[in-house]
This record gives structure tokens, C-alpha cells and sequence, in this order.
DNA sequence: CCGCAGAATGCAAGCGCTTACACTCAGATC
DNA sequence: GATCTGAGTGTAAGCGCTTGCATTCTGCGG
């Protein structure tokens, strides 16, 4: 049994009869260790159970290797697979990552920053761009890096991994448009703080736009990515005095929901109204009808973010700057605009 | 701006003219400096832009204020929803949360656990109770507490946030006999390294057996928890000669799947066959029918598990073992058995 | 038989922080 | 006025590890 505290490097050097410099270098530079001293410092290590003290490895080292990342929810799928992916990604590097989640809340995620920073992580991964100045002085200032992921809209200094949120959504209405849909109507996670919302609502307005319609008239319901608050957003669009003929969500959740509620007001989709949705998450296949939507390749951006960050820690100077191809996947819920 | 390195408490202690040990004590017990010194120094940590060093503090506080958590995979929704409020709970308490996927596979495991170990993580959360037995020696000897999630059946001395997996199932089984259901199958998870599902699948037995049936009739198909896999599961089952009349499956993706394989090959759920689920994920509303499953109280049992991990890492003797409540979810999927 | 290169190992100086203990200095107490 | 008290501060000893440099040892060429 281990002795009352835990085992050090000279509890062991002791056992073995060596320095705990040798020991030092049997555990991070074997090859530098005549292989006779290196069995008997590996009995040492395995008698006593010693495992390298983290906090002075890490004083000594001048890093962790931990990296974090501050996402908006766990909770939902939309950013889920992504992080296994970049968590798998991670792993394979030899590094380990630590979660916080913002709440979608700007300050929440500038103190999560914060406190991950104070454990001592030694890179960063943010979902979107938009945070306080102070923020990214901070990071300057304790030369973290980091990479932004869900979007490529940041400063050219910055590395990021995303895809293109606003031309997305204008792909997708411009479909609508060719299927003859002229009254839009857009479902979105808050505004405010979401910077990738805002491009899905810019990319539906562009495409209004150069079709000749007043993207000023276009109605946009605000609501969190849940089930039952899209379906209360279709029930005020369709309260409307011209209702939409399609609703473009920015969500497969909130696809999801408001497909539902649509069904239980008696309406048909698509006949009577189309519906769209965003992420292409599991469960878009899953509803009757099933949801036209963007797909977004999650785990590429996972993986590739990871790979970004690592590069960025190994002090590659040019920041990485991916943009992921996204297309549009055609099911059941879009169709021709009612005559 | 910042010097080249980073600035250390010495560089705030000359700049303010007092000593390190009043620096370091304005930062961790403010009180017991005077007011006029302590400005001083905030200034100074103010102007140079001053963070403590984790490695140092995590070296001489012998704790990092980090918590590990290998759960089988964040790629689904199963595990996302707990995480979440696990880690909300613990951010509450001000710890941190390091995350780690085990893909469901043991040697993963293990190598995860020990790998959070050497990042620092002053205790665990693990989901399942099935692990070799060398991994809880290497935790006792490390003096690490952990806390075991998803179960209940976990040998007395160990902390656990859990429910009966068994007795859920046994329950739903027993909903299935009453409706007049004779012949059942399972879809499951892999059952060899997977103490839940196995759990599940004998509560199926117990109940099937309880009524006077041969447990060992049960068909039972081990695929992962994907729509697909569980479609293809449907096809095996319903080729037997004596096909089910009722599928259990250990988890809604798989139900969900289950159902759709079904009623592609023109069966009506639940006329023909009905399927029932496990978890209440969010989308088991969603499908057509909606899926009769069983409530999982993930959010809770995220929360809790949280608390009784800070209970421990402050050093409670007794381990907190924390049984929730499960209850059937009776929606469309489950219906009377064909005459 | 000497000298020397190269391999193997040891010595010891920190890394940046916390904290036990020692010290100083008012003001209160006798 | 001597003594005591306690608040405020400084001194310095580590925490457990890595690593530059010094030292020892080995075998080989001359």
C-alpha cells in the first residue's frame, strides 16, 4: 500500500537507488536511460503506484495541457456532435478538454473565459465571434490562443473554423423563391448575442432582396431553440394578416416544433405551408414530414478545430482559417408555395 | 502592455512596494489586509495585468479545482442533457469540468480515467459501475473521489446517482403484458461492457418470466443507439418464425428507428407491433407515433450528481447514494397486442 | 598504458505560489 | 512608563518537478 501521502519522484528515486533526475528523464526521455537502470526505476514506479504530481509538472513546464472550450448549451444535439468530434480530435493530440457552457449569455461566457484561463488551460475554443473587446485584449495579454468555430466572420488575425451562416440561409430561400414562395417568415434563437443567427436572418433578407421583395417586411420571431416556443412562434406568424407561406427556422428544433404545431392547427405541410430548418440534426429525418434543412458538417468542424487549435499551441504563426462547404438536404417539409 | 512573460506575483509585490506573502493574501483573504495596502496592490495587479499561476497554485494547494467525467459519448443526446446540468451545478460550486469520451468501450476507459488523473482532476464522475478492478484500486490509492452515475448497483462504500435500470424496464414490460402482449423482443445496446443495458434487459426477463413466459425465448438484438442499426434490428426480429408482437428497446434513438423500419415495411405501430423506448429524450414526442418510454431524469440526476461529488472532494465520509425515480411515459407506440 | 569521446548519471537551481512564523508598531492596560 | 495585545506585514521554507551543467564511467585509438 501507498504510504499516508502520495508518492514523489524521490520516493521513487529512493526505491531505486537513482537521482530523480534519472527518474525524471525514465519517464519523459526513456531512451536517454541505460535500459538496466530504466527496469529498476519502472519496478520503483510500479511498487509505490507514483503517478507525476500535475500542479508541478505543470509550474515547471509552463503549460498543461489542457485546452477549453465555451460553448453556448451541452444540452441540446446542435453543438453536441461537434464537440465529441473535437473532444476525439483533442484526445488524439494528447490533449484534454475542459467545457464550460455560456447559456448563449454574453457575460456568463466572458467569466467562463475567465475561469477557465485561471485553471489553466492553454488554449481556447469559442463558438462565434461576438464578445466584449476586453475579452479578446485578455487573451492577447495572456497570449492564449484560441479558435472560433461556427463561423468565419472574425478579423483576418484570427483563426477560425465555420462555414458561411448567411449564405446558407440564402441558399435555401432562394430555393423557397424558385418554388414560387413570396411571403416569408423567419423563426431565430435571440438575436442579440448570436451572431450566427444574425447572418441566417441577413443570408434570408439578401435573398428577398435580389428577388425584388422588401426584406423590411419580413417577420421574425425570436424564441429559444425549443419545441413548444417555435410552435407559439407559428401560432403569431399565422396570426399575421399576411401570412407566410413559408417559415424558414434558423434550427431542425425549432423546424421540429413548429412542424407540429402547423399540424395541429389543421394545416398540411407542405401544401399549406413550408417549413425549413437548419443544422440537419438527427432527428430531422425522424419527423413526418421530414425537414429540409442545411446541413452542416459538425464533426468536420470538430475535428478541423481541433487540428486548428493544436497548431495555434504549437505556435504555428499563421492562424488557420477554414470555411466547410454546407448544402442544402431536400426532404418532405419545403414544397411549392399554395396557389 | 505586458512584459515578455507573464507577470508573477513578485513583479506585483515590487511594483506595489509590500512583500509577496501580502500580495498573495489581498488575492485569497483580502480581510486580513488594510485597506490602503490593498489598493495598492489591486492597482498594481490591475496595471500589469496580473492572473495567478495555475501550475503554482495547484502544486502548493495540492488541488486543482478540476473535476473529471468520462461518459460514454457526447455525440448523442442520452448523455448531453445530464453533462449539462452536471456541469452547471459544479460551475455553481466553483470547480471546473474536464471532459473525456470513452466511446462506450472499457480499455477507453480506463485509459481516459488515468489520463484525467495526470491532468490534475481532483475527483471523478463515471457513468456505469462496470470497470476493471485494477481502475478502482488505481483510484483508491490515488485518493481520488468519484462518483458513479446511471446505476444504483454499485457495491455500498461507492457514491452513486442513479435509478433502477432494471426495475424501469421491469415496469414497462409489465404495462406490455397487461395490454395482452405474449411475444417480446429486445433492442439493446452491446450488453458485454454496458452494466445499464444489461440491467434493462433483465428487468424484461423478470417481468416476461413473473407472468409465467420463458425468459430464454426472448429474442434480444444488440446494435449501437442509431436509427439505422436499430431498423436493420426490426427487419432480423420480425423474419423469426414466431415474430414479436412487441419491441422493448433500451433507448428512444433506437425506438425511433424501430419505428420508422416498421412502418416502411407497412406495419402500423402499435397496431401490428408496438415499440417502446427509454430515456424521454426530446425527440420521442416527435415521431408519429409518439414513443411510450421511460422518464429519465437526466437534469436531476446531473444536478445531484454534482453535489455529491463536492460533497466528497470536501471530504464527507459517507457516501451519498441517490436513488431517482423513473416513470413510464405511456404516448402512442404502445398499444393493445394484435388479436 | 594514456587520453579522450561519448554515454550515463547526479547535482542543484529554479518554476510561482502559499503560509508558518517572526517581527514591528500602535494603542490599551495596569 | 512598562507591558501586553493584536493587527499588519515581511521572511523564507518549501510544494514536486525538469533540466543545464558537471561529473563519472566505459571502451577505444594511438
Amino acid at each position: 500500500m501507498a504510504e499516508s501521502a502520495l508518492p514523489t519522484l524521490e520516493d521513487v528515486a529512493r526505491l531505486a537507488g537513482v537521482s530523480t533526475a534519472t527518474v525524471s528523464r525514465c519517464l519523459n526521455a526513456p531512451e536517454r536511460v541505460a535500459s538496466a537502470t530504466r527496469e529498476r526505476v519502472e519496478n520503483a514506479v510500479d511498487t509505490l503506484g507514483y503517478a507525476p504530481n500535475f500542479g508541478a509538472r505543470a509550474l515547471v513546464m509552463r503549460r498543461t495541457g489542457i485546452v477549453g472550450a465555451v460553448i453556448p448549451t451541452l444540452a441540446s444535439a446542435i453543438f453536441s456532435r461537434g464537440i465529441q468530434a473535437f473532444q476525439h480530435e483533442l484526445d488524439r493530440a494528447g490533449w484534454t478538454l475542459v467545457l464550460a457552457s455560456s447559456d448563449s449569455n454574453r457575460e456568463t461566457e466572458a467569466r467562463q473565459i475567465r475561469a477557465l484561463i485561471a485553471r489553466g488551460v492553454d488554449g481556447l475554443f469559442l463558438v462565434g465571434a461576438e464578445r466584449d473587446e476586453a475579452v479578446y485584449r485578455f487573451l492577447m495579454q495572456r497570449k492564449t490562443p484560441f479558435v472560433i468555430g461556427w463561423t468565419t466572420d472574425v478579423p483576418a488575425d484570427q483563426a477560425c473554423v465555420g462555414f458561411d451562416n448567411a449564405g446558407a440561409m440564402e441558399a435555401m430561400t432562394t430555393r423557397a423563391l424558385s418554388l414560387g414562395h413570396r411571403r416569408f417568415a423567419v423563426i431565430s434563437a435571440p438575436l442579440a448575442q448570436n451572431d450566427r443567427a444574425r447572418g441566417r436572418v441577413a443570408g434570408v433578407r439578401a435573398a428577398i432582396a435580389r428577388a425584388g421583395l422588401d426584406p423590411d417586411t419580413l417577420a421574425i420571431e425570436e424564441v429559444p431553440y425549443e419545441l413548444g416556443a417555435a410552435g407559439d412562434a407559428v401560432d403569431r406568424l399565422l396570426a399575421a394578416e399576411a401570412a407566410p407561406t413559408v417559415v424558414m427556422c434558423g434550427n431542425d428544433v425549432q423546424a421540429a416544433g413548429a412542424i407540429r404545431r402547423a399540424q395541429q392547427r389543421g394545416l398540411r405541410v407542405p401544401e399549406d405551408l413550408s417549413i425549413t430548418g437548419f443544422d440537419n440534426l438527427e432527428h430531422a429525418q425522424l419527423v413526418d414530414p421530414a425537414i429540409t434543412t442545411v446541413d452542416v458538417p459538425h464533426v468536420q468542424m470538430g475535428t478541423r478545430a481541433a487540428q486548428a487549435l493544436v497548431e495555434a499551441l504549437r505556435g504555428d504563426e499563421q492562424p488557420a482559417r477554414v470555411t466547410l462547404p454546407v448544402s442544402l438536404v431536400m426532404r418532405g417539409s419545403l414544397g411549392p408555395a399554395p396557389a
